[in-house]
DNA sequence: TGTACATCAGTGAACGCGCGTTCACTGATGTAC
DNA sequence: TGTACATCAGTGAACGCGCGTTCACTGATGTAC
């Protein structure tokens, strides 16, 4: 924050994407558009238009962000953990993408907002197939290294993907801190590690 | 569909909850006002209002019918599946949730919207908590039962619930049928069975 | 069988509001010469 | 070092629209006697 009187901002793009997670957080996506966006971040209410056509392009670029961090939150988690057998790497990614939803949630229900979003984007669909790929690729290594049971790329894929996104989307939903609560990062590790042990270090 | 030139509609409550459906099925949940639902219903404007409240109240009696559909399908579909033991149990009630979502993604995505909700309605929790306590039971005799590797309820329960609810989002939001595409029902079948198999049956 | 009355369901006009989008504009910046 | 000009970033007024909510109302129904 510095003082603005500037004409020009900068680097507007930006902080339009930080101005909609500003609002999401604060009052909730019903509350996001063009308009307040462009209050929030001290500009004319025409400003973001400008910059991403509509709402929907400002919402889908919005996305984007949020699968570009979550690849590479995934990575450094990865590096982090210094996991090196597959299914070490599996069940890290599972854990770095709860933990990629539960502190940005704002972005998270918005990334899986088909509705809201301009699907058309490369930019959009680019960042998500990236983060995908990631995926399939440590599962893809655990079939082949004879890991899983049951040799299904596909199913095993669509598992591991279901259970860390049910959680993460049950959690920040706030059913299963009503009904179980406790550390979420803990609980997921223990859903996790069970979903891993079981199917995948079968 | 009857002739309509009656002033007092019958079960307008009801018929005002198909609306919504109905809305959401044919141009999305954006379009969901109390206005464009009277007018579905070929109803004054204000009509909603009289029923409901608000419309928060109106999402929530629809969220709330949701959560008994859904309770009443995982019912059926375990007395038509005949499964006794209570892994086959589980398996059968992952299927339902499964395929209820499938067959009501609309009201599916409601259930679950929590800021669109008034969260103090007695009807939506007690239509919540009936469904959770199906699938914690039989979560329970699972363990009780020493079917379960680690005897862990919550986590066992957060893990099923998971598994199911990812999957379902996840295919209704166009990501699984993007990339892995097929049955959907077989597909969850697939995932629900090598889950149980593995943490449920180990 | 008839009448009076309470209750409930649904109406329709009115309000004020915030929205997305368009468009001609102006201020700032960078680059060519 | 200076000037001309193109380009880009952001402005602000204007538009038409659909919304939620309120409120006094009227039509229909049921019930008591």
């Amino acid at each position: 924050m510095r003082a603005r009187p500037r004409y020009h901002h900068g680097d507007l793009r930006q902080a339009l994407l930080r101005s909609v997670e500003r609002i999401i957080q604060k009052r909730g996506i019903a509350f996001v558009s063009l308009r307040e966006v462009a209050r929030d971040a001290r500009v004319s209410h025409s400003a973001p238009a400008h910059h991403f056509g509509n709402k929907a392009g400002l919402l889908t670029a919005f996305a984007a962000q949020g699968f570009e961090r979550l690849f590479v939150l995934i990575e450094a988690e990865l590096k982090r953990s210094g996991a090196r057998a597959a299914p070490d790497v599996l069940e890290a990614t599972g854990r770095a993408y709860v933990r990629f939803a539960l502190s940005h949630p704002e972005q998270f229900g918005v990334m899986f907002r088909s509705e809201l979003l301009d699907a058309s984007s490369p930019e959009y669909a680019e960042a998500a197939d990236r983060a995908y790929g990631l995926l399939r690729a440590t599962v893809k290594r655990c079939v082949d290294e004879g890991h899983v049971a049951v040799s299904d790329v596909e199913g095993t894929t669509a598992a591991a993907w279901s259970i860390a996104h049910g959680f993460a989307a049950l959690w920040i939903g706030g059913r299963l801190p009503a009904r179980i609560g406790g550390d979420p990062e803990k609980l997921a590790a223990r859903v996790l590690r069970a979903f891993v042990d079981g199917v995948v270090r079968a």
